[in-house]
This record gives structure tokens, sequence and C-alpha cells, in this order.
DNA sequence: ACTGTGTTTGTTAGCGCTAACATCGCTACT
DNA sequence: AGTAGCGATGTTAGCGCTAACAAACACAGT
């Protein structure tokens, strides 16, 4: 104890190996998980490195795997309520792989992603992250194969191309909110569209239009278009509710537009969810600034980029670069959260 | 060019040795930046890394740093607006100190608090980094204090603990802020205070009233209760709409309060900022989200955290970590951010 | 008993970098 | 001339960890 106060409060590897008597690289066999380590050292190795409270190093990880895998992360909106999540979860990915995050910042354009790409490439970057606006983008993935790294694309994906994905499956979130609304006794549910070059767009409305259809003639839905920005939520919103038999719920396929609905219902004098039920989609910060909070999807944002850089840092294992084996498409579940500003639907008015 | 394609792509100090002529530890000293180095020397080497692209490994630099200076950084709202933002800064500090960043999630309560920092101490740390709910808060100070380890906090301060701190000038900002109302010809001016225990609160209060008091008899403020909150910001909006001679403007004291105050106004049909300026503070995402966009304060908070991790980086070269020089109060530049949410007072109508 | 096969553990070396000390000139003195 | 003193550079060792190989051990079959 004593002792370990002088060593810059350091726990090594050493230090756990000594307490149980093995050498270094059984321990290290251990916390990297590898097979071929009798039970009983196993659990004798693990009981100390919880009682020294050792955690491993990462620098000299990442230096003693030769060169060590090097994972970058592409961003361009920092404000993006996703953005935090996301950044612990590679962080958190990236210490327990071992493996290195560089973090590169790009604009808008092609130019300013491409120069992102290749300043990612010049710090030695075996993988590459990208969120969704990057992840459905062309260029992207272009430079990234002309330098032949991997990319894997989280909470979108680009059909066409190399198409190494996590996410959530927008299509049954999407059906399950809707019969979520369906189940409250709504009859009439506006629904607002998202931006057309995302990927996920196209799911969330097939998921919500299957979910219709599958109600007959119980329910029928009123399609409007939408960007994901609060304005255009609130918009979309105030032509719903001008219409001549407005919705009872409406559906807005992110938490932004969602908020824009909520502010479009005060306007017009609608109490949410009293005599509007309001849903949204992401969980994104939003969700529970605004008041009531919003019903909305939950994605495991911190999980998907954590799988995404483990993805990507075992794939470097592979010795050969090129051929990442088969392209991965990993699925996780996602969470409907129901919050206050969905409820029965106000009285049975429909036709 | 080709050799260098196998080695993973990434170029040592070795290589720019070799190149120039010089010792690896000539090529260290010059990208450290350190003295002693002559003039022609260090333009040749400058000149090398530029040419081969090289960039130092940073998990290599940590190691050799002896033990490499950690520094850690505690979190516990992953939603908050702010938080995407902390990280870039605190990744990028970290880079460019060549530290290595230890993230730590912790829950409000105490107990939790102390928690997280045993574990960081665990793992190393040198020094943490404390954002706002955890700046405040004795428990962590004194937690830090118990392991003679440095904190620093950030846009925030605790007067009476050890108070090395990075934050921007509240009291000057909320001046300007309402300078920039009176300029537009507000009389009444609303303002809504935030949670009691957090010393911004104080700061932007008494910065608001320093500028109403200096415009003598030609202003006249409303002052609300707030917690920091959408809801918050909403209901003292209510009671301030409802008086008998509702202000013409009202500053919230950050942006989930103002979008609250939005809400609020429209619920009231009143026009932003035809009928009502709304302006805010922090400049977080929810600023640019709502609509009419907000008005509000910009803090450089990546640039605050990378400060930050700057200062416990170079604390930590200085050998004794108990003494930390003197405790450094740095003050960042903010800027006042006008957007569409302010506007010229409606009419002269005040009394 | 003796080789073969597999499982568990240890050994050696080195990842890329930088403290700390050693060295080599060189000028400036006594 | 001799040597202290200084600035510029090189050398050695080692940060904490893990590949790759080597060794020790177990137990099967012959």
């Amino acid at each position: 104890m004593a002792r370990d106060k002088d060593r810059r409060g350091a726990v090594t590897i050493e230090d756990v190996a000594r307490h149980v008597g093995v050498s270094p690289m059984t321990v290290s066999r251990v916390i990297n998980n590898f097979s071929g380590v009798r039970q009983s050292t196993r659990e004798n190795v693990l009981r100390a490195v919880a009682e020294l409270g050792y955690s491993p190093n990462p620098a000299a990880r990442s230096l003693a795997r030769h060169g060590g895998r090097r994972v970058g992360l592409l961003y361009s909106n920092p404000s993006a309520g996703y953005l935090s999540e996301f950044l612990v979860g590679a962080l958190d990915g990236a210490q327990r792989s071992g493996s290195l995050l560089m973090i590169e910042k790009c604009g808008a354009s092609e130019d300013s992603e491409r120069a992102a790409i290749d300043r990612l490439v010049a710090g030695g970057v075996t993988g590459v992250i990208l969120p969704s606006p990057h992840a459905e983008s062309v260029t992207a993935h272009e430079q990234l194969a002309l330098h032949n790294i991997t990319g894997v694309a989280v909470g979108a994906r680009l059909l066409n191309q190399q198409p190494n994905t996590v996410r959530i499956d927008d299509f049954a979130a999407a059906a399950e909110m809707t019969r979520h609304l369906l189940d409250l006794g709504h009859k009439r549910i506006g629904f607002i569209k998202g931006a057309a070059n995302q990927s996920a767009t196209a799911e969330r409305l097939l998921g919500f239009e299957t979910e219709i259809r599958k109600a007959g003639r119980a329910a029928s839905a009123l399609v409007e278009e939408g960007d994901f920005t609060y304005r255009s939520g609130l918009e979309a919103a105030m032509r719903l509710l001008a219409s001549e038999q407005p919705p009872t719920a409406i559906f807005a396929s992110n938490d932004d537009m969602a908020a824009g609905v909520m502010a479009a219902a005060h306007y017009r004098g609608r109490v949410v969810p009293g005599s509007l039920s309001v849903a949204g989609f992401d969980d994104t910060p939003i969700a529970t600034a605004v008041w009531p909070e919003l019903t909305t999807i939950h994605q495991p944002v911190a999980g998907m980029t954590e799988t995404a850089v483990r993805i990507l840092s075992e794939a470097a294992r592979g010795k050969t670069p090129s051929a990442p084996a088969q392209p991965v498409d990993r699925l996780l579940p996602y969470k409907l959260v129901i919050r206050a500003s969905t409820g029965p639907a106000p009285r049975p008015d429909a036709s």
C-alpha cells in the first residue's frame, strides 16, 4: 500500500503477477481473455486484479501490439446531440480493445471530407468510424477504399458500397412506435419524414406504413415532408394540424422534429398529450429537455460506437488489411421509451 | 515510399533521424520544442518531419514519459449539450500535450462521485478535470485532496477550496447580453435565474442587475427563479408573461430555459422576437435547434477543456505533485452571438 | 517406460519514445 | 597551455505491455 503510493499510483501488470505468483504473461492472457489459461489460475488473477485495482495501461498496450491499432473517427457536427454519447462509446471501446483513437473533425463539403480522411491516414489509422452524415457519403467510402482502409458506418448504411455497418433496426422500431400509438386508440396518425438522403428515413417511413396497413381500415395516415430539423417539424405539424381532420397523434422521425411538433401544438392550443400525442425517435438530449418529455425510440449510441471500434480493432488483427473477412452488418437492440408526450386518443371522434 | 507502405504507414522518429543524419534524441528535442538545439539542425529536422509526414506516436510518448501523465475526466450527464464539445477539447488537449485521458462516468450522489474518483486514482491519474456539477462539489475536491491529486474546475468555481479554474467571465457576459437588450430599446426585462448551487448563477444575475442599475430609471427588471431546466424556464416565463406589465424581453441564464421561454411565448401567442425577445446563455445545441434560433453567449467549451488538460499535464511535470505552484484561474473569452430570437422592443409602450 | 499430442506457463525481445547521464567540441578565462 | 564552463549532440536504459517462441507438464496410446 505505502509502497504503491510512491509508484505514481499506477499498478502494473507485474504487480499483479507477483501478487498471484505467476508471470506477467499469464496475467496478460487473462485480461485479454485468451484461451489456454487454467480456470483456477484465471480466477486467481482476476481476484488480484480486483484487489489491486489494476487497469492496463492503454499506451503500453497499444505500443506492444506492434504499432498499435489506431482507429479513426470522423465527425462534423459537434453540437449534434448524439455526439457525446458517440464519443464516450468510442473511448470505451478503444480502451477495452486497447486501440488508440484519432478524432478528426471535418466540414460538410466533399473536399473537407477527403482531407480529413487523408489526415487520419497520415496518422496511421487502420480503420475509420463514420457516423451518420459520412456513413452515407460515397466520397468517404471511396477515399477509404483508395487507401485500403476499413470503414464502419454507424447508424446508417450505404447499400451499394462496402457495407460494414452497426445500426438498429429502424424499420422494426418505427413499426413498434406506430403500434404503441395504435394501441392507445389513435386512428388518424401523422408522420413526418426525415431528410431524403439518409438511409434511416426510408426505413422508418416503411415501418410506419407497414404497421398502419396492418391495422386496415381502423387507421389512416397523413405523411408530411421533413428534414430532421426542429423547424421542419414545426412547419410540418402546422400543416397537419391545419388539415380538415387533423391527426390525434404525430410521429416525427426524430426528436428535434418532435420538439418542433410540440411547439406547434402549444401554438395551436393543443394540449400534449391530452389532445395530441407526440412521438419522436433517437432519444437525444432534447427528448428530456422539452416538457412534457418525449416518448421516443432509444438508440444505444454508445454501444453502437463501441461495437464499431471493436470490429475495426479485430479486423486489424487479421493480417490482410485489404480483405476484412466478410462485411459486417450488426443490428443492436433499440428500446421504445414511453414518456409523457403520448397518451390515449382523446375520444372516439374519428369518422 | 514503397518501403513505408509495409510499415503500417507509420513513420517513426528513427526514420526521421536517419533521414537527417542525427540521433533520434535530437529529433525528439526538436519536436518537443526543447532548447539546446542549433537553429540549423532544428530546421533540418523540421523539414524532414514535414517531408516524411511524421507524427509522433502518442502511446510511445506517454509510455516513455515515465508512466505518462494521465489526466482524468469526470462526467455525469452524458446528454448534456456541452459534453461532446467538452470531450473533443479534452481529447485535443491530451493529444497535444501527449497525455492520456481517462474518462469516468459517475452518478449524482456523493458516494458515486467518490467512487469514480477512486477509480480514476486507481488508474493512476495525476490530475482530474471537473465539469460543472462536480466542479462545485466539496466532496469531489475533498476526495482529490485526500489522494493528493490536482483538480481543475471548468466553467465554474468553488471559492473556498483549491481554486484551479478555467472559465469565462460570466459576470461580464451577462452584462453584455443585458446591454444588447437595452440597446434594442427594451425597458422591462425579465431574468430567469439558474440553479442556486452553481457558481455561475450568481455571477450571471449580478451581471444582469449591474447593467440594469447602470441604465437607471430607463429600465426595470423582473427576476424569476429557475433551475436551468427547460421546464423551469417555461414556468418562469409563464409567470413573467402573466404579470401586469409583462416584459418585452426575457433573458434566461441558460439555453434550455430560454427554449422553455420560447415555448411559453408561443403558447401565449407572443411572436418571437416581434413581441418578445428571448436570450439564452451557453450556446448549446438547443440554441440552434429551436426556431427562431437563440441569441446567446457562446462559451469556448472545447478550448476551456483543452486548457484544463494542458494545465494538468504541465503541473504533472513539476515534480512536487502536492504543490502545483500557485492555483490557476484562467479566464477565456466568450462571445455574444446574436441570432434571430432578439429584436427591437415592440414600441414605446412602457410607462 | 517412451513417444506423441495437447494444454498451461514462462522467457526473450522489442514496440517508439524520452529521462538522465555521458560526451564532444568549443570559447574564455587564470 | 590548461582547464573550467557551456552549448550541442549522442548513449543507455527502460516505460508497461504483448507477439512469438520455448519449456514444462499432463495424460493418451503402444
